[in-house]
DNA sequence: ACCTGAACACCGTTCAAGT
DNA sequence: ACCTGAACACCGTTCAAGT
């Protein structure tokens, strides 16, 4: 976890680099190309793939970190330009545009729940919720017993919507009903 | 499609039924068991397992069809016995009571959306919501422009909970706040 | 320290040969 | 009409040999 302590070679840090850009793109095109494929279309030997990324999940990790990133920053950004609940809807919004990456997000999403190495992943995901759901908690504006958790499990349903109009508008009125599910009627 | 014309000889019958057998305890253990290790556990060459299921997909759906033909049939006989809302919520229920078997049945439905073949197995599904829903919609109960493709989509956070009570605790928390979502508010 | 690529066990899938 | 099981191309993964 955290961080690496020392530098990677230079040769070592393109080929890093290079496997995760060919890995991009190959899983957003099909999620199963093989792994020696993409080794191959990176230039590298399947060992030095596997030097990198020791399965499938942790290249695919690799792949998704810097959009997750992404992510993650916005939620504090947000919250500091907008009212609370609209905070929450915008960033709703932006969760919806990961469009050919959604289904190897919701993997890795949904892997992490499971095992222990791939929190790294889902805990900042969570923190970005949590950081939104307290901001309307604030005001009073959520209903009691919410946790980040159960939020990011109802926007799960994203990650099956088939691109398109048909599927943005679906996506709209689906995040409505949760929004109005979110707010407090209970209190 | 429909059903199968001719009836299958008495062997092949068998074998079908056993190799579905195994592939259910086979599949719920673990998602990912090759096809050539079910057909040896079910005492068959891999090729009479093609000959049956000519791909993966096709053994899930084989596997999964008896438990979404179950989940159909409920959905009539709740609301011959319970007031509209009430029988939309006992169906959820039941909907989360599918175990170990839960992932593959959210990856058929989520393939069915796609696929042409599975809509076999989608159809039913959303058709036994939409009865549901009509028959809120009937006393004016629910939201206006919510369909029951939305109300599967927003079921599939099931799919990812955790097994065991907290995972329990979670599923109800959220079947209330879609309940409530659902609820017309912008009727 | 890192990379290469041959090698291993296994996978999905096919198909000639049987009954 | 259906089954068997050897066979094929390919997969993930390892590791001795190189630089």
């Amino acid at each position: 976890m955290a961080q690496r302590t020392e530098p990677l070679r230079s040769d070592a840090q393109q080929n890093r680099e290079r496997i995760l850009e060919v890995a991009r793109d190959a899983l957003a095109t099909s999620p199963h190309v093989s792994l020696n494929s993409i080794a191959k279309a990176a230039g590298v030997g399947p060992g030095t793939l596997y030097r990198h990324f020791p399965n499938r999940q942790a290249l695919v990790l690799g792949v998704y970190r810097q959009e997750i990133g992404q992510l993650v920053d916005l939620a504090p950004a947000l919250i500091a330009k907008h009212p609370p609940l609209t905070a929450l809807r915008l960033w709703f919004d932006r969760l919806a545009h990961y469009g050919r990456i959604k289904h190897g997000l919701a993997d890795v999403l949904h892997a992490a729940i499971n095992d222990q190495v791939l929190r790294e992943t889902y805990g900042p995901m969570v923190g970005a919720i949590d950081l939104l759901l307290r901001s309307c908690e604030a005001s009073r504006k959520i209903r009691d017993g919410v946790d980040a958790e159960d939020v990011l499990l109802l926007m799960g349903f994203l990650w099956r919507i088939v691109p398109g109009r048909a599927g943005e508008a679906r996506a709209g009125r689906l995040f409505d009903l949760i929004m109005d599910g979110l707010q407090a009627r209970t209190n």
